[in-house]
DNA sequence: GGATGATATGACTATTTAGTCATATCATAA
DNA sequence: TTATGATATGACTAAATAGTCATATCATCC
């Protein structure tokens, strides 16, 4: 958590920081991102970095827990709890929703994804903590929940699948930063997705 | 390329050298790697190091051609050519041997599948080359000739369907390497994996 | 023995990094 | 005006890095 004097700061050189820090970590990976070139494109100086974060891993757990709070914004649209909810309509508005974060919030929908594509499982749980839902559980939940209520194939490793399904949002996500994002496109992709989980590719 | 003098040196050494390598690029990534770490865990001066190789970049790319030299023997197996093998087939037998390749070279196929998901895509360019055939591009191939032959629906983006099959068979070879590997779990997760890829989860 | 060319060495340079700290500035209140 | 407490500053430290280079060792041939 950033100290009490970031957030006495005006909202002008608050934001200043964080946009510099999501540019910094939106180009480098956490270990080449650099406070030093942060403070310098910022335009402060090194010691007021450190009145304001405890060092850089605060900078990037907090960074991330704005992009929890947000991507929360999108995911609350989708009804999960309520009854008679198609499994394969769920996951498409769970997709669509981390896409229009991606598209609303396109640094932090990198950084995140990053982080979440990373190896090191002990920095992630660390940086991740219980502010954003583990979505591979969070997946691997909702595949229950359709096989409870007989949506699914029976037999399936759930577990793999959820694994499955997270990387391929993560996946989507990267697809839409790499090739230009436009409704159309994401919504044929998705679109494809679907059939694909849901009826297979074969003719 | 290393030079020659790397390739003058005895088997022993020279096998020390790359198996110290290896453990460094699988515990850190690339930016992260010390060459400084590696001779003194290799047990050779730092000079020597550079008689060997141009520099860091050399010595990673080198590693990265022992991979794809490695997985293509792999892949040989697979007889794409052949008429009249159905699509679902060739492409389990693809994700088989991606796997088989990981579990006999662990740290070979962890590097190359953090390389191929690193965001660097010039990076990327520049190590993989010619050396590794873009794996999107062959299953995109792939699934172009499963069209053509009618094997698959109609009208799906192929490129983006690749560009998935692609991100799928990299977190298959993460998942045998997080939870453990044994031929059951792995036969069973790819069986699902077609089955799901085939005729959908849907019940 | 002596010469030649290849290989081995590690101290050294130059650069970058995260983080610290004594000092300076500033706003507010008495 | 003066005192107080919060905030700003940038020079500084210590550590690590990639890469260099003059020198030393070694094997091989004459």
């Amino acid at each position: 958590m950033p100290k009490q004097t970031f957030f006495n700061l005006s909202t002008e050189k608050r934001e200043r920081i964080i946009a510099v820090a999501l540019q910094e970590f939106k180009e480098f990976d956490y270990s080449k991102a650099s406070i030093s070139r942060i403070v310098a494109k910022a335009g402060i100086a090194k010691g007021s970095f450190y009145q304001y974060f405890s060092g850089k891993k605060d900078l990037f757990s907090h960074i991330i827990d704005l992009a929890s709070e947000k991507k929360l914004d999108y995911l609350k649209d989708v009804q999960i709890g309520s009854e008679n909810r198609d499994f394969f309509e769920l996951l498409r508005e769970v997709y669509i929703a981390g896409l229009k974060f991606s598209r609303d919030y396109p640094e932090l929908g990198e950084i995140s994804d990053n982080l979440m594509k990373s190896k090191d499982e002990k920095f992630k749980e660390e940086i991740l903590g219980t502010s954003m839902q583990k979505s591979d559980a969070f997946l691997t939940a909702l595949l229950q929940r359709g096989a409870e209520q007989g949506e699914l194939k029976r037999g399936l490793d759930f577990r793999f699948i959820g694994f499955i399904m997270t990387r391929v949002s993560i996946a989507l996500g990267e697809y839409a930063r790499e090739k230009e994002y436009s409704e159309r496109n994401m919504g044929k992709a998705i679109g494809d997705l679907i059939e694909m989980f849901g009826s297979g590719l074969r003719a």
